[in-house]
DNA sequence: GCGTGTGAAACAATTCACAGCG
DNA sequence: CGCTGTGAATTGTTTCACACGC
C-alpha cells in the first residue's frame, strides 16, 4: 500500500498497537487475536484488521497474530526501527522534563541538542545536553542531520524559530507552543496542548 | 443543542477556536468573519460556521462575529468561565514542569495538589505546592472538591491510581502514562502521549 | 471451530453552494 | 454587497458479516 491512501487515523492509531504489543511481549505473550489486541488498545477488533490490512497480511487464519513478527512489522512502518535525531528548543521547565523522559531513547529518538534564546541559559547543563544559543541552531541541525524539532517556547517565538526549523533541514515539528503553525505542506507537525485537552473534557462535566 | 448530539471532533476544535479569539482580542480585533478565524486556527471557514451552529447563532450576517462576545460564549460552553480543581499524581520531572506551567491558571485549572508514591518525595515542595502521599488522596480530592486529575507517573502504577481517583470522586483524567485506561464510561480521559505523536511523524519522513 | 481479511452497508464528518439578512 | 447559517452532496471512517484457510 501507498503511504498517501492510508488515512491519517490510522497512523495515528498504529503507535498505540505497537505499544501493546510491547507490553503484550513483555508479558510473555507469543499470539494475540485481534479481539484481545482490541480490548487491551480499547479499539474495536474489526478496527485494528481493517488498520492493519493497509499495509498487508499480518496475522493467521484460526490463531491470530504472532506478536513478536507483528510488533517487528509496526517497527518497520512507522520506522521507529532507525534511530532519529531530535532537538528542543526551549530550555525551561518543559524542556527539562522531555530531556529527563527516557521513553524517547527507549524508542530510537535520540535527543541531540538544546537551545534556548536567554543568554542566562546558554551553557547551562541538562542532562546529558548543555543549553546552546540559538545562533548555533543551523549548523547542529545539519552536522547532526537532525530531522525532528520539538518546540517548548511561548507561542509569541514559535511560528519565527518554526520557520527557522524547516529553513535548515527539519521535517517534523513537535509543537508544544499553544498556536497554529503555517508551515510548508511537506512539513509534519503534532501538536499536544494540555489546556486544549482540559477544555474539551470540563465541557462534558 | 444538547450535549449528546455535539460531535466530539467539534468539542475537540471549541479550544482552538477559543485560544484564537483570545489572541485576536489581544491583537485588538473588535470583530473576525468565519475566514479570517479559520485562517487563524488552520481549518476551513465552513467547519468553523458548522461547528459553531450546534451551539446556536453567533454571529452577524454581512458582518462576522463580534470578538468579545463569541469568546465569552465560548468560555461558557466549555465552562472555562468556572474554577477547576486539579491535582496531579506524579512529582517527577513531568510534575514539576506542569506545577510550573502557568497557562492552567490563566485558564482557570487550579493545580490544589501533588502526591507521590516515593516517600523522599513527599514534603518536598514543588511551587506552591508540597508532595503528599498517597495516603492523602481520598481526603484531599473530596476537601478541595477537585474534579480532574492528571496522571504523570509510570504505565504500571496507572491503571490503579486512575481507579482510586475515579473511586474517590474524579471525573475527568489527562493522562500522561503510555496506556489505554479502562475506567467507567462517565468519566472523560484524555491522553497525551509525545512518543506516539512522534511515531505518527516519522512514518511519513 | 476460530479468527483473519475484506467487500458491502451504515454511519459520520466535511465541503459545497446558496438563500437570506443586515 | 458581504458573510452567516444550513440543507444537500460529497467524502471519509467504522462496523457488519461472512468466505476462506489454518
Amino acid at each position: 500500500m501507498r503511504t498517501s491512501d492510508v488515512p491519517e487515523v490510522v497512523i495515528q492509531r498504529m503507535p498505540l498497537y505497537l505499544r501493546s504489543l510491547n507490553d503484550l511481549a513483555a508479558r510473555g505473550a507469543k499470539v494475540v487475536s485481534s479481539t484481545a489486541l482490541a480490548h487491551e488498545v480499547g479499539v474495536s477488533s474489526a478496527q485494528i484488521r481493517k488498520d492493519l490490512s493497509h499495509f498487508g497480511e499480518f496475522g493467521k487464519q484460526g490463531l491470530g497474530y504472532e506478536v513478536d513478527y507483528l510488533r517487528s512489522q509496526l517497527e518497520r512502518i512507522l520506522q521507529t526501527d532507525t534511530q532519529w535525531h531530535v532537538l528542543i528548543v526551549g530550555a525551561g521547565a518543559l524542556g527539562h522534563a522531555l530531556i529527563n523522559y527516557r521513553a524517547f531513547e527507549h524508542w530510537n529518538y535520540y535527543l541531540s541538542a538544546v537551545f534556548d534564546s536567554d543568554p542566562a541559559k546558554v551553557g547551562q547543563p541538562i542532562g546529558h545536553l548543555t543549553v546552546q544559543p540559538m545562533s548555533e541552531l543551523c549548523n547542529t541541525i545539519q552536522e547532526r542531520h537532525v530531522e525532528i524539532g520539538i518546540l517548548a517556547i511561548p507561542a509569541e517565538a514559535a511560528q519565527t524559530v518554526a520557520d527557522e526549523l524547516v529553513h535548515c533541514g527539519v521535517r517534523a515539528i513537535l509543537n508544544y507552543a499553544p498556536l497554529h503553525l503555517v508551515l510548508p505542506e511537506d512539513i509534519r507537525v503534532s501538536h499536544i496542548d494540555p489546556v486544549a485537552s482540559m477544555q474539551s473534557m470540563t465541557y462534558y462535566l
